[in-house]
Formats: structure tokens, sequence, C-alpha cells
DNA sequence: AAAGGACTAATTGTCTAATATTTACCCCTG
DNA sequence: CAGGGGTAAATATTAGACAATTAGTCCTTT
């Protein structure tokens, strides 16, 4: 039997998406070209303007290109980047579909390969790029957003030397959403930390010492987990008691 | 200096998805629920009912909800998913940001972890789960696809019996994608495997070793990660060499 | 000459209003 | 009481107009 399969219903506008897309990852259309004008699609398709800017809108949101308004406006086709993993990410955060401590868990698991990888694959100027950043990490900070973004620093640089676009990729998303929960659960966070924290991490991946770089990364993400756990965790105490204050309040 | 911020710029379909994505995360809306229709949204918002439908689509986009024509059709929140991070990681596949040998490299680092988690929290329910794959896994295949189908289970049961749903998410994503691979390289490829191949580690689960699991999946990721490799390392070859056919012959 | 302003053309952004399609539900008839 | 047809509610799609943005050109004024 089942000799019928259903009717695909999709919409006009995945069509259109579907098509584009296609065009893009087959190479019809490069990082930088321009896709013809809305209206000129439109002839193109047979199909609406509204469906048009429907699928332009997909494409924007998954990464695939980019519109602007204007003269020289239009709608360009982008290098994909990472963004969207990230920001899937920190929706299912949000949405606590994830736990901080299940992601440290896994932090905990791939940093430290991350780290091993990028000690055996290290060159003069990654170890110059390293210095810098041991430099501006242990000079005194201006502001607390710099402060986080110095301290952050290491660990997208140390993924980017790794050679695994996989790893560099989950390594960004997980500090793009640690970055989330400290600036949701306390500013503070990382100034309470020694400024040199990451300097055995950085001396042994310049040495060329993968086990040590694998294990002082191993030490560094346990300890750094755990006080980031401990303090979401103290925070969430303190919402809870604060909205009972407030009813005992009110 | 830099006084001046500049003036964020935001289209007013954007601020109707914020809006109504915060209502969602923060519980005012609720999985299951049914938003207000389009035109009754347009009042509230003000708007357009363009910008709404463009805004519903976002966030239709990023799996926040689900919209359906017809009588009781109308816009309904859903549970967030991982369906768009295996979406994201798929796409980042096919741009070529990621490649097979990166991805199983990730395979090999996490999924014995997995496994020995797995191992630490079974029970009897998940035991007999695991226990009725084995035997399908083992037992006479029909189809081909119901083999990949059989055959992806194991690791996605584990990914959910380990408890950590982080990895459970990179897991099932990464299953995504190998099948992926698996269908454009060669629907043949899990045939050739033993039946009996997730045998040891699913033994070595349900008995409550967590190292000899590890140790376990770790073999079984290497072996099937070279597979897979030198697969589609052939499979590339020849899709080139087909091509220096077709022009010698054209 | 240089700076600034006005105009123009190209493009996306937004709105309005109408029509098409889908689907659950009710009612009616045989 | 089963099946068919109508109805209402909702989204899907279209068309056309107007607004806003932006790069470039050209012109005027200093």
């Amino acid at each position: 039997m089942k000799k019928f399969k259903p009717i695909r219903q999709t919409r006009v506008s995945e069509e259109v998406t579907e098509q584009i897309k296609q065009c893009i990852l087959l190479g019809d259309f490069n990082a930088g070209d321009k896709l013809p004008a809305e209206r000129e699609l439109m002839e193109q398709f047979q199909v609406s303007r509204v469906a048009i800017r429907e699928a332009l809108r997909a494409l924007e949101n998954s990464g695939f290109v980019s519109t602007r308004q204007g003269a020289t406006g239009g709608t360009y086709v982008i290098e994909l980047s990472f963004e969207n993993l990230s920001s899937a990410f920190i929706d299912l955060f949000l949405a606590e579909k994830i736990s901080i401590p299940e992601m440290f868990h896994v932090r905990v698991l791939i940093e430290p390969e991350v780290a091993r990888l990028a000690a055996m694959r290290i060159t003069p100027e990654s170890t110059e790029k390293l210095l810098e950043i041991l430099e501006k990490e242990e000079s005194p900070v201006n502001s607390l957003a710099d402060d986080i973004e110095t301290k952050t620093m290491a660990h997208f640089v140390l993924a980017e030397i790794c050679g695994n676009r996989f790893l560099e990729a989950l390594v960004k998303s997980l500090m793009r959403v640690t970055k989330k929960v400290i600036e949701a659960v306390n500013p503070n966070t990382l100034s309470m930390h020694p400024a040199g924290m990451h300097r055995p991490i950085v001396e042994a991946v310049i040495a060329g010492k993968p086990d040590e770089a694998a294990e002082a990364m191993r030490r560094h993400a346990l300890e750094f987990g755990e006080v980031m756990i401990e303090m979401e965790r103290a925070h969430r105490e303190s919402l809870r008691s604060g909205f009972n204050m407030k009813n005992s309040v009110g």
C-alpha cells in the first residue's frame, strides 16, 4: 500500500528561499555578489514582492545574505559565519533548555583539547599574538566591559590557533553564552579572578607542550566553571528571596 | 572623543519580533499558547500586517512559534528544540565552513564522555531501551533508510541517557550532519559495517562501567570516523575524475 | 578650490485593501 | 447516522502606492 505521497505544501516564500539558498551553496552567487533587486526577483520568480521579501528575510536570518537600503543598496551574499550557531545556543539558554553546569561540563571537555591542539600547532605569529594578549590581560583595565572583552580573548585566539573550525565555532559560541550569563548574573565576576589567570595555559601552548597546556586549561576551566555555577546559584537564590521580600512587603 | 553613538536603525518587524520573543522567554506565553491573530496583533502593535507577518516568520524560523492556516489556525508557541542548532550546523557543512575530519575529531572527543555519563546513570528503563535497540540493530533490515535510522538510534538514546542536554544537543546535531554526509556520499556506508558494531559500547553502559564504555565508544568513533573520512575523500576524488571524464569526452 | 546644499535615481521599507486558500465545525439530507 | 455542503475564521498571496534611505551629481557660495 502507501501509494500516494502527501501533497507537499510549501509556502511560496519557502520555495524562493530554497532556490536562492541552493544557488548560493552551489556557487552561482559568491560572497560579495549582489542578488537582483526585489522587483527583479519578483519578475523572475513570478511571485509578489511580499513573498520575495519573506524569502530574503529568512536568508538574512540564517546568515546567508545582508540587505541594505539606499542607492547602492540591495541584497548581498555574505560569508556564512558562526553567528547563527551562537544565537541558537543563546536562545536555548534563555529558554532554559540548557543549564550553566551542563555548559561548563562541555567546556571542561573541549577546551583542554583546544589548548592541546594549539600547543601542537604553535607558530611565531601565534606566539606573538598570545604574548600581546597576556600583556593586555595583566595591565590595569579601564572599564568592566573592556575587562570581559580582554579575558575572553585568550580563549578566542587559542580556538583560532587550534586549527579545527568546528571546535573554534563551539568555543566561540560558548564564550558568547558565558558572556551573556555574566552580564545577567554579576558584572563583577571576571574581575574577581586574578589578572594572570591564563598565563600558565598560554605559556604551555607557546612552549609547545600539548599535555601541559591541556592540563592547565582543564584546571582553569574547572575552577572558573565552579565559580560561575556558584555565582549563578547565588543569583537565582537572591532573585527568589527578592521576590519573597516584595511579597511580604507589598 | 567618541561622544555620539550611532542611531540604531531597526526595522519595524524586528521590534515586533523582539517584543514577542521577550514575552515568550519571560513566560507571558507558554508552549501551546496561541498568540493573537495577525489582525489583532496589527492593532496592538499599531503596525501593518506585513510587519507582523515578517516578525512571525522570523520567530518561526528561529523555532519559537509555529503557524497553521485554517479555522483553528493561528500562531502557536512551541517548545524550543535543537532543530535550529542542527540546521545551523548543516548549513555550515554545506557551505564548507566545517569539514568531515573536523567534525569527527569533535565526535571522538565528546561521544566517549557521553557513553561514560550514560554508564554512570544507567537505570532499568534505559537498559531495556538499549537492549531493544541492540536487538533491532542485529536483526535483518528491510530498507537502507531503516538501516541508517536504526544505527543512529543507539547514539541518540545514549545521548538522552547521559543527562547533559548540551551534550545531547551536540550529539544529535552531529548525527544529523553525519546522516546528510552519508546520503550525499554513499548510501551504502553503514551497511558495510558489522551489524553488532554498538554491542560492546551498550554492554559496558548497561554494566555500569564508565571507563570501559568510554573506551569502547572511543574505538568505535575513531574507526567509524576513519571510514567516513576515507569514503568522503574517495567521493570527492570520483567527482573530480567524473568531471574530467566529462571534459575529455565532451 | 573647497565646502555645503539641492536635486536625482535606485533601492529597500511600510502601508492599505482586496482576493485566495485552508480548515474545523455545524447543519442538513438521504 | 454517515456523508456532503456550507460557513466562518484564520493565514497566504497579490497588487499598487507611498515613505525613507543613500550614493552620486551638480551647482552655488565663500
